[in-house]
DNA sequence: AGAGATTTTCATTTTTTATTGAAGTCTCTG
DNA sequence: CAGAGACTTCAATAAAAAATGAAAATCTCT
């Protein structure tokens, strides 16, 4: 038998155990609102580092692919999460995060909430329609639905604006 | 060459645009909020419908398997969303969809936001801690990023009553 | 302009998640 | 009280999503 294989990746440089923690906690939050792990551990890093990190710097302590960085960086610059600072004397781009937390539940609820809101009283107005070229019996009970669930999602979208603002003052 | 191949499934009775429509609605709806296509599809259908179905109705419509239409309904019920109602003369449970839509989003709320902001603040103490034996310049850079994490998750963790009283009313 | 450094893109592979299908359990009923 | 129907569970499979790796593109400095 031969000598135990290390199965460690060593390409990585050990995280501090409050790199670990932060990572984690972001990996759990941008989960929530549909973005990828890999996000969220760029995301996690640059929480608690105290200065700039260069995409190379990224991959060496995440262990991630440069491809992964890349795409995943390009996320959080989207959404306004992470900022490139400028570096003197260093031609790759340092990143560090954008404290705006507010930032990424608004672009949640902008591009994600509000236009699946929309969509879906769309769909209601299709189904009304539908529904009205039913057999009476039908028609009556698929209609109320709708209109309840028409009244709710009109609700909803009207608490839109309020919860924005409460995010982000 | 051989006739055209029947293509489309043949095991499942053809669906109503209506049918269709609330299906898809509903798909995106809860994908939304983090659960499976095929409890959308289950949920979809039974909004429609005007009158309570049987699981293996529900598996002849959809053409899902029964597992998947067993599983599916247990989160359905888990969350209130759909009720078994008694049919004389028929040992099979009938379900209905519920119409308080607000059930579900207040489950989440409950089951999967508050949860996860408690474990997130959780963390951010475990994080302070760790912090507080870092050498100074690297602690006051973190250590405020924290408190500032914190007050925000607070401060949606206060929200969290107030959303839910004006979802369910 | 061109060499080297940096970053992006994208086809392929890996990982994760959801669905199937068959065996198992329970419960009514004849 | 056996057996058929109704439902559940879960290991195997399929589908979907994310990560990799390498080529292509872009940039920067001389």
């Amino acid at each position: 038998m031969e000598a135990a294989p290390a199965k460690l990746k060593t390409n990585k440089e050990s995280l501090s155990d409050l790199e670990v923690e932060s990572i984690e906690l972001f990996i759990g939050f941008f989960k929530l609102i549909g973005l990828q792990k890999s996000v969220g551990e760029i995301y996690g890093l640059l929480f608690v580092s105290s200065r700039a990190l260069a995409m190379d710097d990224i991959v060496r302590r995440l262990g991630i692919s440069l491809g992964a960085a890349s795409q995943g960086l390009k996320v959080l610059r989207s959404v306004g999460a992470v900022k490139s600072v400028y570096t003197p004397g260093d031609r790759r781009d340092h990143y560090v995060a954008d404290l705006e937390l507010s930032k990424f539940a608004s672009a949640f609820i902008q591009e994600e909430l509000k236009p699946r809101l929309d969509r879906a009283l769309e769909r209601i107005g299709t189904m009304q329609n539908l529904a009205s070229e039913m057999e009476p019996e039908d028609r009556s009970a698929a209609g109320e639905r709708l209109e309840r669930l028409k009244h709710w999602l009109e609700r909803g979208e009207s608490m839109l604006p309020w919860l924005l603002k409460f995010l982000v003052k």
